[in-house]
DNA sequence: CCCCTATCCTGAGGGC
DNA sequence: TGCCCTCAGGATAGGG
């Protein structure tokens, strides 16, 4: 569900809310979403802890706390984090809560349950196979169109297997990788490594567009997603091809080509993407 | 290494 | 109205 625009809407929701809050109770409903460590050291753990920071990285929020060790939590594919009054009624699927010393309640909810929370420092999630390798952030200033070169050319893959692989880059899911490549007029489906530098540049430009933009419209709420107050957001309505397969291009008028790419369906032009 | 499929789940939507 | 089928924004394991 949830690609990088909507989980950084939630980190800024969340973020001058629980920087500074203390975690005074937990209660796990599901446990299977609960990844690392173990349910009752999750539950022994958390208590008392002081959030420290609200960040995200690639598709993951961190709250780090104070002491060794950070809350991770991957929204999956139908996973929201809310911030919430404990008077209001949890939705149903609600797995995680965290009361804070605030009142405000802290609330996992997820009916697939592919997301999952786990709790330690990097290393160790890492060393226990929870934290897989990440790539560059693309909106970071290091995301240029060299390094963006150099990531595509190492494989002949398709195009959008690279940009959806998080250990290359991070952040960009099927939603947003489908928006990036119609922006910049490259086919989703090309061997990476045969995009010309020119063709590069356009893609590097347009991740950071569409990434932004999606930011600025608050996340599209095509199913499950809602930002960190529970609502939902607005990117959805200005997507240009994701979901409008048929439809005519908004910038030639042919009907907008839908095939599976890199195992998933992929939306494009094949009059402006050849 | 690459690519595809199945898998983890629930719910929405279409066809009949 | 209901049943059945397919599909969904993610990620990973296993097979060829």
């Amino acid at each position: 569900m949830p690609e990088l625009p909507e989980v950084e809407t939630i980190v800024r929701d969340l973020r001058p809310h629980l920087v500074g809050a203390t975690v005074a109770a937990v209660e796990v409903g599901h446990p299977s979403v609960v990844r690392h460590p173990g349910l009752a050291e999750f539950l022994r753990a958390l208590p008392g802890r002081r959030i420290e920071r609200c960040q995200r990285r690639a598709k993951f929020i961190a709250l780090r706390l104070d002491g060794p060790g950070s809350l991770f939590v991957h929204l999956g594919m139908s996973g929201t984090l809310t911030l919430d009054r404990p008077e209001v009624p949890a939705r149903p699927h609600t797995h995680v809560r965290l009361r804070l010393g605030s009142g405000a309640e802290l609330r996992y909810v997820d009916p697939r349950r592919f997301g999952r929370l786990m709790l330690g420092t990097p290393p160790e999630l890492r060393a226990a196979g929870q934290l897989p390798p990440l790539g560059i952030e693309p909106l970071s200033p290091r995301f240029t169109a060299e390094r963006l070169g150099a990531v595509l050319a190492s494989t002949r893959r398709p195009l959008k297997a690279v940009l959806l692989d998080q250990a290359r880059i991070a952040g960009c899911g099927n939603i947003y990788t489908d928006e990036s490549c119609f922006l910049a007029r490259v086919h989703p489906a090309r061997p990476a490594a045969g995009l010309r530098p020119r063709e590069v540049r356009r893609l590097r430009d347009a991740i950071r567009v569409v990434l932004r933009k999606a930011i600025r419209n608050r996340g599209s709420s095509i199913a499950d997603y809602r930002d960190g107050f529970g609502a939902r957001g607005a990117a959805h309505e200005s997507l240009l091809v994701y979901g409008r397969g048929g439809a005519p291009c908004v910038r030639c008028g042919l009907p907008l080509a839908q095939s599976t790419v890199a195992g998933r369906t992929t939306v494009y032009c094949r009059g402006c993407q050849a």
